[in-house]
DNA sequence: TGGGTCACGGTTTTT
DNA sequence: CCGTGACCCA
């Protein structure tokens, strides 16, 4: 027991030895959230709590899988069993694939991704952007409003198409037995308020529960906490209100600024000791943030001395400050930096390449975390979708992806028979190729109809090594059955793209040898929940956007792009306390040095632009502030004309100022409205 | 059916 | 600027 709470803080050991009732940790940046979640997780067990009585809820595969270990070598006996500790993702799939048979439904299913999530969502005719109705379906998902409410709800005649292609979209999901990633937590929490006794009993096996990155949770998110607490009050949430970047995603920042309301006697422990960063980058931090007015109050105390000075780094161009960026990380490198030890943070992705460019040029071997993702790369997606067939005949959503890939000469018109008839015979179209033959053939051309008919018999010759259980061998038959990899050789970018798939194939076969008893649906869910966060740890400089740089720190960061319009970004309703959120997250990886570098002009969708540096470096304290206030006001006027995403276009009526924002009154076709100045766009 | 050309629009951020 | 989607012709 010394040996878990000796390197403990006395906030830390408090909040480690505090194991009843409910528990909120303000933890700031670098206080050692990770190491008290870890150390109290083997407080626990210490103390005689089973292993099984106790759940940790994190936000990435990586972070549950850093804690177990960390955790687990706390402890010195051997555990039997481990305590689960995932991704909240993860918890509802195994939530899931017990309890599924309550909504009437298999445990066989597939996760969809966003990427499928939008394909389904095309394939209805729409005349509406994909993203919005993919993000309007999130939003009724995680409040729990079903189809037929959303129907009954909608006012505008563009809510109502979303109602209703919602309501398409479910069926869809249901009929292929596919799960969305929102309803990984919306179905279990659909149960568990179903059958009450269930969550009861649920509630009762988990005794102990503890939540990372609470700052992070969205509404949905709470309430199945709620129900996991139906039997007890053990919730210990752990997060940071400065660190909560996900708004856009559905977090709801209320969750951590309102915990207390949530539960009675609520304990509040605050960790504001910070191990990390020199006093000079705090400073800055601590500066940035306390321009944001929605948070607990708070500040970090340093521990590591004054430091050396924030820099700012001033550049004409991106490529100035790529080549800059790249020749002073060459010299921290000749002084015996360690490549680990650096990073480059960005707020969007698109600024990554003249850095790669920089590095590149200079020699210096860097690690890109985030761009394109390896299992969303269309040659992975088109192999899985064979597996997912395999696994899933009637998974018509993956048969329509690869039925023509490689190239089997069925076009548009083909696919739409098959899909016809399929609906005909109220059956998936897999089984209606397979099992109505002799209508189709009438129905297709002879070319056609040999493709399908080959396409059929190479399938169930898959499906048949399925079942009887030879899947480690499964994905060499595929490749020999339907030729993947010489089918993307001819393609452009094949090398690549070869390479790629001769990784997954590699990394199936890992999976089945070491998953002996698994089936190929565990493959596909493992799969589908995972982020390639975890890459290969070689010595290298990290590049990554800020939010996959959560949770990390690094001795030397760059910040690059610090103008008005790329950090913060501004845009379509953008959250300008969650931009400055993710300065403070940015500043607050560092811990010895700290550059904010800015460019006077960058090359952006096909055209150069002029910037202005970014007000969070007066924020900072690093530039004497000369705030323009208001500096799209000026573009807003009487009688303009202006469009807006879900009203269309309208005209403006009036324009006025609210706090820092431009609010316009707008009549869109009869009716007036009041709307900020940033939902809208000049037509 | 499939390949080629042309116009358009777009990017945050991720489980 | 680059990738995607619509449209047209062989």
């Amino acid at each position: 027991m010394e040996s878990i709470l000796n390197s403990l803080n006395d906030a830390q050991k408090e909040a480690v030895q505090q194991i009843d009732g409910p528990l909120l940790i303000l933890a700031g940046a670098g206080s050692g959230k990770t190491k008290t979640i870890t150390s109290r997780v083997a407080y626990l067990l210490k103390n005689g709590i089973p292993p099984s009585s106790i759940l940790t809820l994190t936000f990435t595969n990586k972070a549950a899988n850093e804690m177990r270990n960390r955790a687990l070598s706390l402890i010195d006996e051997q555990l039997s069993y481990t305590p689960l500790l995932c991704t909240f993702h993860k918890f509802g799939l195994l939530f899931l694939k017990h309890h599924i048979s309550h909504l009437d439904r298999e445990n066989n299913f597939v996760i969809i991704d966003t990427d499928d999530k939008k394909r389904i969502i095309k394939s209805f005719d729409i005349d509406l952007p994909v993203s919005l109705i993919a993000s309007e379906i999130s939003r009724y998902k995680n409040n729990l409003v079903n189809p037929q409410e959303a129907i009954a709800g909608a006012q505008l005649p563009n809510f109502k198409k979303i109602a209703h292609l919602y309501q398409k979209y479910e069926a869809y999901l249901r009929q292929n037995n596919l799960v969305d990633f929102d309803d990984l937590i919306a179905l279990p929490y659909q149960i568990l308020d179903q059958k009450p006794d269930l969550a009861r009993e649920t509630s009762e096996r988990y005794r102990y529960i503890m939540v990372d990155e609470y700052q992070d949770t969205n509404d949905l998110q709470l309430m199945l906490l709620k129900k996991l607490t139906t039997a007890h009050h053990n919730i210990c949430v752990v997060g940071d209100d400065d660190q909560s970047i996900y708004g856009w995603r559905g977090a709801n920042i209320k969750n951590i600024l309102e915990f207390d309301r949530l539960y009675d006697d609520v304990k509040v422990i605050k960790l504001e000791t910070n191990y990390r960063s020199t006093d000079h980058i705090l400073e800055c931090a601590n500066k940035l943030i306390s321009h944001n007015r929605n948070r607990h109050q708070k500040s970090l105390n340093g521990t590591k001395g004054k430091g050396d000075e924030v820099k700012l780094l001033s550049h004409d161009t991106e490529n100035q400050e790529a080549l800059k960026i790249a020749q002073m990380i060459n010299d921290f490198l000749d002084e015996g930096v360690n490549l680990n030890d650096i990073a480059v943070l960005y707020r969007i992705n698109a600024l990554s390449r003249s850095i790669e460019e920089g590095l590149n040029r200079q020699g210096i071997a860097y690690k890109m975390v985030g761009g394109v993702k390896f299992y969303e790369r269309a040659e992975i997606k088109d192999i899985i979708s064979y597996l997912r067939l395999i696994a899933n005949p009637n998974d018509d959503f993956s048969l329509k992806r690869i039925i023509n890939k490689p190239k089997r000469g069925l076009g548009k018109a083909t696919i739409d028979k098959l899909q016809a008839g399929a609906h005909d015979q109220r059956c998936s179209i897999f089984s209606y190729i397979s099992e109505h033959q002799t209508e189709l053939k009438k129905k297709i051309a002879k070319k056609p109809f040999d493709a399908i008919t080959r396409f059929v018999d190479l399938m169930d010759h898959l499906i048949a090594k399925k079942e009887e259980g030879s899947l480690e061998t499964l994905i060499d038959d595929l490749e020999d059955s339907f030729g993947i990899k010489s089918y993307y050789q001819m393609l452009p970018d094949a090398q690549e793209r070869v390479l790629n798939i001769e990784e997954f194939y590699g990394l199936y076969r890992d999976f089945m040898i070491r998953n002996s008893d698994a089936t190929l649906d565990d493959f596909l869910n493992d799969i589908s929940l995972q982020s390639d966060q975890d890459q290969i740890d070689e010595s290298s400089v990290s590049v990554m956007s800020i939010h996959a740089a959560k949770g990390l720190e690094f001795s030397y960061v760059f910040v690059i792009g610090l103008e008005e319009g790329f950090f913060p970004l501004l845009g379509d309703g953008t959250d300008i306390e969650e931009e400055r959120r993710l300065g403070y997250v940015a500043f607050t990886r560092a811990k010895d040095a700290l550059f904010l570098s800015h460019s006077e002009s960058r090359f952006y969708k096909g055209k150069r632009a002029r910037l202005s540096k970014s007000r969070f470096l007066s924020e900072a304290g690093l530039v004497k502030g000369s705030l323009k206030l208001n500096k799209d006001t000026a573009g807003y006027k009487k009688g303009m004309l202006v469009k807006h995403k879900i009203f269309g276009i309208g005209r403006v009526l009036a324009v006025s100022k609210v706090k820092r924002e431009t609010k316009l009154k707008i009549n869109f076709a009869g009716t007036t409205r009041d709307i900020l100045a940033s939902f809208v766009q000049k037509v």
